[in-house]
DNA sequence: GGGCTAATTTAGGCTGGCATAAATTTAGTT
DNA sequence: AACTAAATTTATGCCAGCCTAAATTAGCCC
């Protein structure tokens, strides 16, 4: 089957489009068009108008009133997308000074122009990583995903141990409390209590010191329950 | 005097009329409209269009059917265009292993999209250079360049010594081939012979090997005479 | 100084990507 | 089953940037 032509090469809101609804189905299986407007920041008229350009390029398919979800070419360029993002972030982090809490801006605006080429010098630079150092998933090259799912550090139980294994990029706030917590991605923690009614979380970190983490937030921290490493 | 709002940002396309406008006054004094035209690959039309915003921006000064003449403003944009464009060749070929004659294409869509912070990073890692590896001037962070002229290879008298000091960024070809014989910036060479109505230059390269280089070739190759380095 | 040519501008049109306002569909409630 | 609220789509319109075709201006030649 012949793949479409060759280089129809996305618009830079195209590009947009499709990264935000990937996200959209990985989180709750479908990509309503409020929710790509809100991600967007864009009038929902707008995002319908765009769903039919990217239906029509088959990118995307579309139930009106239901949903859009996409289709195997448009998972591709999303994921070609992650993998410029996530190269981007970490070179920047690796090889320019950034730190974590302010990368995402930058890479956000160069994942539209570095070639593809270029993605693949910083890769090689890198040494191919797996993963960025908010410990999200790079796609390779060839458009695989690890496809692990982890927990919110809100369904780890009380009492056993956990890692940290990821948070989103793109919240500064956040980024910089998490690393004044002295938590990063593959840090252990133990859960020592969790209130009710969405309340906070207290974990143990190295052993001896005790952080108090609001649900909200704990929310957004990606873990790995890990069985019972020193209890029986 | 306050300066121009706060952030304007202007888009890819004013940049590259920008830039384009700068590099026909460094040549010829002003820009005319079929110039920046034929530079930008669009019809004169357009071109007039598009005039009229920079002006209506303060960008340029339009004197109608004679010109366009950058205003102190939009020579400042372009000076930071063009500053970006070498600070990114340098870092590509530094850092991340481009050859000086591919490197064109990749800055020219990176230029618009990189952050002046990550400019001025790539900057500090790269030592601040002044000039980049083709020879071009590096205008400053502040926005002031290094005036030099050269004179082309086919203006120094037979029998002088030179020195190549720089060439255009944009022709891959020839790049290459200029790499292939050896010349880099910085090279000194000593002129044996000129043919005339437009011919080739014959030049001495390390002491002893001799090469042939064609006018237009030879004309595209900036230099510097020495003024009699060896013999009185 | 009249007329030719080349350069330039004006006029009008198209596409991508956004907006607002109004119409429509879906889903939930009773 | 009807009504309502929320989500979505349709209908229009705007702006940036490009285009082609037609009108205008500048520069030059005799």
């Amino acid at each position: 089957m012949p793949n479409s032509v060759d280089r129809p090469s996305l618009s830079r809101s195209i590009e947009d489009y499709l990264k935000v609804i990937y996200k959209l189905e990985l989180e709750s299986g479908s990509a309503q068009t409020s929710a790509i407007a809100d991600a967007l920041a864009i009038a929902p008229p707008s995002v319908s108008g765009m769903v039919k350009r990217l239906a029509d390029a088959d990118l995307v398919t579309h139930v009106p009133y239901r949903g859009v979800e996409l289709t195997e070419a448009g998972r591709r360029q999303a994921l070609r997308m992650l993998r410029r993002h996530r190269i981007l972030e970490s070179y920047l982090i690796g090889h320019l000074g950034y730190d974590w809490d302010d990368v995402d801006r930058e890479a956000e605006r160069l994942e539209h122009a570095v070639s593809d080429d270029l993605v693949e010098r910083m890769a090689v630079k890198l040494g191919n990583p797996t993963h960025d150092p908010h410990g999200a998933p790079i796609p390779s090259a060839a458009g695989t995903i690890d496809p692990t799912r982890y927990l919110p550090m809100t369904e780890i139980e009380v009492g056993l141990a956990g890692r940290f294994r990821m948070i989103g990029d793109a919240d500064p706030e956040r980024l910089r409390f998490i690393a004044s917590l002295g938590l990063r991605p593959g840090a252990e923690f133990r859960v020592l209590d969790r209130q009710p009614f969405n309340g906070p979380v207290t974990i143990e970190l190295d052993g001896d010191r005790k952080e108090v983490i609001g649900f909200a937030l704990a929310s957004s921290l990606q873990c790995e329950q890990l069985e019972e490493p020193t209890l029986p």
